[in-house]
DNA sequence: ATAAGTATTATTGTCGACAATATTCACAAA
DNA sequence: TTTGTGAATATTGTCGACAATAATACTTAT
């Protein structure tokens, strides 16, 4: 299931989302530069489509422009994974709060069916919750906050890096079902509406899923 | 003083800053539809520049954009600005806690010095602070955090509509004193390196300023 | 051999024209 | 009058070419 269809119409949307793949999923290198004329002929459109897709791609943080020099791929860092954490930290923690005042009853019943879907297939296989599962629940959070800067922001200017910090370093871990606990907690928390609770579980909830990651971060360093 | 010096090189960043000014200050209305070729006239570019100028305002927040129909500038609504302060107070706090564990010994004492500079032009004119006094302290904290993904966020996508609010629903308020004397208190904490304290009290201060705010929006309805 | 300055090449920025899509207007039928 | 259909118009999307800037290679002088 994807939690948010997005639907490119024009060509210059379908080449920034496959050029977004393409970099989140590592087959153009971090830290490489964008040749423009290259990529054009690459993805078979004209110059000014591959302008606009990096124009785009430039607000999603995946990479870096200059002046009259050109675009290059982020790198990826230990440092810039603590900060993104943060910022992540501090955003999911207000959506939490939003969504236990916002969310309607019949969002709050469809998060609680998602989590028994997966209470299943975490006793079997812990891979598809880490995946598919995970991200999942955030969404729907994140949707439940009913504040479309909070939702536009996480979306598009987050997760995409954070998923390419995950594909890149290849996070998988052990963290599937104390993490999914965690989430237990945060949705009865929003179901009993206590937004001060709600809050304060998805940071921890955050926090301790950087301390895990980063924790892989020093067995494979960059 | 300008807090952040922007440079912009090519054409296409100064038609963008003079677009995103026109936008702010409301001499191009809110809620009005952007005519690609009407504004390459009126700012004497190609349609190319101004292509690339409302591209990258999207990420400002400050228009929307559909596909084959075109952009149009946002409206102001009082559920916008909720959201738009829950954003802020969720960054700022943790800009506040970031800046109590991360500024130098140096950056401190220039936000002291900031102040003391402030509490003398409060004594007399109420007006200045409120402008730039006010701005500039919450640049220096923002800046503080050294989080880049933080500082990016609130610089671009935030502040540029907090301010079309600002400008556009004529607030100036009788709110100088108090929040003087807040910023008195974050600062206080932030020098102690009390990281929870600075970001609660960051919290509430902005938490007050949007009560503030909406107060003047019953006064002056949209 | 190295450094500085210049010429050459490569790459990004800007432009005007054409194609594709959406909007508006006119007309006809109910 | 209202509604639906089609043509005409306006607007956005895409393209290739040229201009301006940066990166590279070459030459020359010390």
């Amino acid at each position: 299931m994807t939690p948010l269809t997005e639907t490119p119409i024009t060509t210059a949307d379908k080449t920034f989302i496959s050029l977004r793949k393409d970099i989140v999923e590592g087959s153009i290198a971090a830290g490489s530069k964008l040749n423009e004329a290259e990529l054009s002929t690459k993805y078979a459109v004209s110059r000014a489509v591959i302008r606009e897709a990096i124009n785009k791609l430039e607000n999603t943080n995946l990479l870096e422009r200059k002046a009259n020099v050109g675009a290059k791929v982020v790198t990826l860092s230990q440092s810039g994974l603590i900060q993104l954490y943060q910022v992540r930290e501090s955003l999911e923690g207000m959506a939490a709060r939003l969504a236990a005042a916002n969310m309607t009853n019949n969002e709050i019943d469809q998060v609680n069916t998602l989590l028994q879907q997966h209470s299943g297939s975490v006793k079997e296989s812990q891979r598809y919750y880490q995946e598919a599962g995970d991200v999942d629940f955030h969404y729907r959070i994140v949707l439940g906050s009913h504040n479309q800067h909070l939702i536009s922001m996480l979306m598009n200017n987050i997760y995409h890096l954070v998923r390419m910090y995950r594909v890149q370093l290849g996070m998988a871990g052990p963290r599937v079902t104390t993490a999914f606990a965690e989430h237990q907690h945060i949705v009865q928390a929003i179901s009993n509406r206590d937004q001060e609770l709600a809050e304060i579980l998805m940071r921890r909830h955050i926090a301790y899923s950087r301390n895990n990651i980063e924790q892989k971060l020093q067995d494979t360093p960059l």
